[in-house]
DNA sequence: CTTTCTGTACCAACCAGTCAGTTCTGAAAT
DNA sequence: ATTTCAGAACTGACTGGTTGGTACAGAAAG
């Protein structure tokens, strides 16, 4: 009978609700129990779907992977290829402040929580990052060849600088709780693509 | 009698063993076993030094704090203010690369581990990140000053920028396990610094 | 001989994961 | 159309092991 659309129901149920609750508590801190409590998925049911807490969390990373790109590629819009970019970074400080400076980035946390213990936990934030550079990258050779940026460092490095400082951004105003920090960091990635 | 030498000694080697667990596996996947273990000190002995596993993580963070401190201050070497920072990124990574890429910053892990659950743990993350701020602005005031910067963005960003790409830099490094990511994003403060 | 320190034995709560059994679903056979 | 029935979906009690933490007897230090 293969998988029923009710079952696919389910199991994306269970990825999505699975999702905040790991982006909040981390994945070591949360029991199989509290998704549980959280989903209404009954604890047979959840292991039907799924085989593991750690396949658990990697299919809940797959899943945020392939949302954040579509979210990335929404946001990065603008009149210039660095507008684009710029753009992009605000959108992403947005979600934080939406979500009151709390979870902040999965991908960042998933990396510095599993990286080292777990290669699967490490390939798929290493796949996050890797495409999510080559996409700034391109914006930003378009930009030096539009004469629109001065090139002082190649553009794949600083298309990951800029990663770099939004995921530096996203840990110290999640400690700090300051809007203004996340201003301010917005401020700092545009003098540095000279905008 | 307060403290002896022989349990102040105990108490500096649980914290000291612990430290490099928690580093490596976060305080979440690490058991009061499992630092029972490494430190070859009973269970009844780690419990009449400290409190309980929060207290040791919180004592763990405190000490880390203040050798990060004395490493920073040593590591702030050279001819001019912005030397002085540069080497000291440097230094940062290096410590990185000679852990084999494992572990990471201790404070970076926890901000994202801990904040949100655990705001005595937040406290003294947002303590490092000031008073790491701190001293990289008044070295870039002085650069300032001196007309060796010019100023495109305040001392105050500039050094939480810096902070950010070093705290980005140690994740993205640790992912990739490559060094020539952290020579990139040297070269890359190196640039921002107008150096 | 009292205070400080150490090691062993122990505990309830919780952990991830299992499993035997039940209900639901939809397609093929009539 | 109705029945049949295999397999998908679901349930909740259960398990072995681990968790953070405690109790306490006795050794070492002062």
């Amino acid at each position: 009978m293969a998988v029923t659309v009710k079952g696919e129901k389910t199991r994306e149920h269970i990825l999505r609700a699975s999702r905040e609750i790991l982006l909040k508590q981390g994945f070591h801190n949360t029991s199989v129990s509290e998704i549980i409590s959280a989903t209404g998925v009954k604890k047979g049911n959840l292991y039907y779907h799924i085989a593991s807490k750690d396949e658990l969390g990697l299919a809940v990373l797959e899943d945020a992977k392939e949302e954040f790109f579509r979210f990335l590629n929404k946001s990065l819009s603008g009149t210039d290829p660095v507008a684009k970019i710029i753009n992009s970074c605000q959108a992403i400080f947005n979600e934080q402040k939406k979500n009151n400076f709390a979870g902040g980035c999965l991908f960042g946390n998933t990396a510095l929580e599993m990286t080292d213990s777990n290669p699967e936990f490490a390939a798929v934030i290493q796949e996050v990052f890797d495409r999510w550079t080559n996409e700034l990258e391109a914006l930003l050779l378009e930009a030096l060849e539009s004469e629109l940026l001065n090139a002082r460092i190649s553009p794949k490095l600083m298309a990951k600088t800029v990663i770099a400082i939004v995921e530096g951004a996203i840990m110290m105003s999640r400690v700090s709780k300051r809007e203004q920090d996340l201003l301010d960091f917005l401020a700092a990635i545009k003098t540095l693509l000279d905008h």
